[in-house]
DNA sequence: TCGTGTGAAGACGTTCACAGCT
DNA sequence: AGCTGTGAACGTCTTCACACGA
């Protein structure tokens, strides 16, 4: 077996599939290396070296089949069918990210929100009825699921995702600014606005 | 001179300024690489090599002041003083920005926000004016902005950072699900839901 | 002795150059 | 001829090991 491919590639991979899908819609059926490439922004050959990672693909002289690479990549990427998510805390993010009707079209699916104040939070017009805290691990259990979005204060942050973990979640997209402690089978992606902000701060000059 | 420094040290610097911010809260006055690097999530040595692209600043056999660190990495990010910044496209996601508070705290203020539909985007009860998306050029120009938010669908994405960027933004944070093509003297972090669920998508298993 | 600072080694990811298929 | 697939070279970031100063 060749060895895993690095977490790069797979960020990448999710780019490439949207480029795909803009193809798609296009009715491009068949696309090369160059062209792909130039699309998601990287150089021909690390799109092929991305995806020697997972077999051949190609074909010599001519390219890439659109369809079968989409459909390899949403294979492999694991959004061939709905994923549920679910949401903990509807602040002021939360509550944007259930109304955000993006996640459904790329294959997700947000089935439950938490929040400490159920109330407050269904107050701010979600489609959607908000759940009390509490209920969290039990919802997990139940429903066998594995991803969760934290949209909650840092201080709170750590002793949720114990609890989170604890009834089976193994992925967390993390909007908290904390850097969260986890068991090595699960998996944090942190998106923090401060630091993207302080980093882009840094770079002008 | 030694080296430029690489873009991952500078995340990892904004994770230490605010461990450092913590600890100062905490009245603690030093502390070694090896407590910042556990709190930072990351191994000693390297938040060592970090700090030395910069210079020296612990002190052997003690550690590092926390007041004394935190200050210069508050220089080496450029937070010393507010830095404005626009938000450009008040949907779900832009609203939720604009209400979120914890910008402001970090060293940056939204100073103003644009949307092609300002009425519309007015009724999401956001603490602000909301200016037409025309006014933005003229904005940018006249108050010497440099950074902005973006956060508008994809198909407008490009033409709408032609036009800050010729009006001369230098930094983005862009949350479009898309790949910008800028100026190598402009900036863009890209921060994309999508990607980064399916991302956690392909690691569980 | 304790903890920083740093050259050297190592691991990792990207790019090159070209072989090989269509 | 055209474009993919890939070993090898390269560059970059991380980790090690230890010298050095308080």
């Amino acid at each position: 077996m060749t060895k895993e491919p690095p977490r790069k590639t797979i960020y990448r991979l999710s780019i490439y599939q949207r480029c795909l899908s803009r193809l798609r819609a296009n009715s491009v059926d068949t696309v090369s290396s160059e062209a792909l490439a130039k699309a998601a922004g990287v150089k021909p050959t690390q799109l092929r070296k991305d995806l020697a990672y997972f077999g051949q693909f190609g074909t010599r002289g001519i390219g890439y089949s659109v369809s079968m690479l989409s459909n390899f990549l949403d294979d492999v990427l694991g959004t061939t069918k709905l994923q549920p998510v679910i949401l903990i805390g509807v602040g002021n993010l939360g509550a944007a990210l259930l109304r955000y009707d993006g996640f459904r079209k790329e294959g997700f699916e947000i089935t439950a929100a938490f929040d400490l104040a159920p109330e407050s939070a269904n107050a701010r017009n979600v489609p959607f009825a908000i759940r009390a805290a509490k209920e969290m691990p039990v919802y997990v259990r139940e429903h066998h699921v594995k991803m969760a979005i934290l949209a909650i204060p840092s201080n709170s942050a750590q002793s949720v995702v114990n609890e989170a973990v604890d009834a089976g979640i193994q992925a967390i997209l993390n909007f908290s600014p904390t850097v969260l402690q986890v068991p090595s089978h699960v998996i944090v992606n942190s998106v923090d606005l401060a630091v993207e902000l302080e980093n882009l701060s840094y770079f002008i000059r």
